[in-house]
Parts: structure tokens; C-alpha cells; sequence
DNA sequence: GTACTAGATAATAACGATTCTAAACTGATA
DNA sequence: TATCAGTTTAGAATCGTTATTATCTAGTAC
């Protein structure tokens, strides 16, 4: 596909299958999540192929990488700037794109230089309440 | 110890040394950080001693859990409410006590209930730029 | 269109953090 | 001080992720 053209990597037709499902996904897949809905196209799919894919995106700056569950890795295809609410229950993940303005002073930063921040909401979700 | 009394938890020497270990620790050390600590005291200790440990005092609420650190669980004794500055180099990570009012509109939050939050300022360390 | 090649895929092994198991041990209570 | 529920230990098992290697193929050049 040629939508996919500008992120300057190989496409083969696996990597185009992982990039359809990411496309507007906000599930926050996992890298079996991944695995498994791809795995259905192309049966041989394997897990190797899909942490590549997630690397190469990554570093294009196409993929977020998201530590919220300490479990697992979880992958957000939406890397503009944004904020995840996280059931404590379920772990599902909902967007807040909410742009909040957070300053610290530079006497709290013990010689850090600051590239940026992210917040982690948590709460329960409607199912599981 | 008395000190460690009122966790109601049995104490063993063991618990006392990773008690003692923890307590004002403000590196927010891994497991493997407090097995290699406790191990020069107690050759014998295990690190299902140090994870039993930590999981009897997280539940008391008397230890966090931090996934900042994608490839491993970091601890952090220190349960008061706080956000972390961490380094994307060298993952060291610093406290940030700043008290930051975050509103969260209802109609943002789809019928989660609203627990807290928590917030990741990165950057770049002194010692690693 | 055909050949070439750097890079991708697939199967499997390896790895590291964490959890589990089962037997021996011990802190806290009576 | 005897008891026992809970703890420690060593090691095995598990699980997510990374590495390896042989095979394959997308993209380029001819």
C-alpha cells in the first residue's frame, strides 16, 4: 500500500498486515495481541516479525512504546502528544488528550535536562466496577 | 526491630535487612538491587525471599511498585504521593514533590471512576549528558 | 522483465525477570 | 518449650522478549 510508502522501510506484506491493524487502533495492543490478530491472515506470522516490525516503527517514530503494564509491553500506534487513563482492574487504556501544563522549576530538577512528561491516570472502568 | 512492628508482618531477620535496606532509600532499586544488598549480610538469601517480601509489603501499602523501568519492576519505599523525573539514558530516577492539580472533566474519563494519577517527567541526567 | 542484494521472515534457541514448588526451618503465640 | 502457620531456600518452571541462522523477498539496477 502506498499509504505506507513515507515510512521508508521495507514493506512486505506481513509488515503492511501488522500496519492495517495498528492503523487508528486504540486498543493498545500488546505484541501478541499483535501476533494473534495478524496470525489469522498469515498463518507462519511469527513473533519475530512482529517485535522487528514494533522496532522498526519505533524508531521511525511511528509506534509508542507504553510501560503502564508491567507485565507486558503494550504498543500506541497514536504518537502525538496524549495521556492514558488505565482501569487498575482490566487494564485497558483510554486516550486523554487533555494538554496540561505542568512547570517545574529548575531547582527541582537536579541538573536534568527536560525532553518531557507523561501522565498515568488510573482508575476503574465501567465494566468493572 | 520495633520499628517494624507495627507492619504486622513476621519479622525475620531477613525482612529486618531489606527493611533496613529500604528504609529512606531514595534509589528506587530493582529487585536484584536489594537481593545484591541483603545477599553480603545473609549469603543463603533467596530472591523468592526478596519478592515475597515485597509483595507482603506492598499490600500493606508500605511499598510501591514503579514500571518506569520497562525490563524490570523498581521499588520505592516511599508511598506519600510524589511523580519521578527519570533519566532515558541511565534510568536513574529522582522524586518530584510538587503537588499538581489535575482536572479530569467527566466526559473525558468514559464512566471510569477516578482513583489518581501519577506523573513521568523525562529526561536527561547530569551525569549523562 | 531478470538478476542482485540488503534486509526481512520463520523456527527455534537463548535470555532475564519473575513466579512457583516442596522440603526444611523459625518467629510468635500459648 | 512445643506447636504451627507462615517463611526461607534452592531449584525448576514460566513468560515476555531478544538473538540466531538459514531461507526468502522487496526494491533497485540493469
Amino acid at each position: 500500500m502506498e499509504e505506507y510508502r513515507h515510512l521508508n522501510i521495507k514493506l512486505t506484506p506481513q509488515r503492511i498486515a501488522i500496519l492495517d491493524y495498528l492503523k487508528g487502533n486504540k486498543s493498545h495492543p500488546s505484541a501478541e495481541d499483535i501476533f494473534k490478530a495478524v496470525k489469522k491472515e498469515f498463518p507462519t506470522m511469527s513473533f519475530a516479525t512482529v517485535y522487528n516490525t514494533l522496532e522498526a516503527l519505533k524508531n521511525k517514530g511511528n509506534v509508542q512504546e507504553l510501560k503502564i503494564d508491567s507485565s507486558k509491553k503494550r504498543y500506541d500506534p497514536d504518537c502525538s502528544t496524549h495521556h492514558h487513563l488505565i482501569c487498575t482492574k482490566c487494564k485497558s487504556i483510554v486516550d486523554i488528550f487533555n494538554d496540561f501544563k505542568l512547570n517545574l522549576s529548575e531547582d527541582l530538577t537536579e541538573g536534568f535536562d527536560l525532553i518531557g512528561n507523561s501522565i498515568e491516570f488510573f482508575g476503574v472502568c465501567h465494566d468493572c466496577k
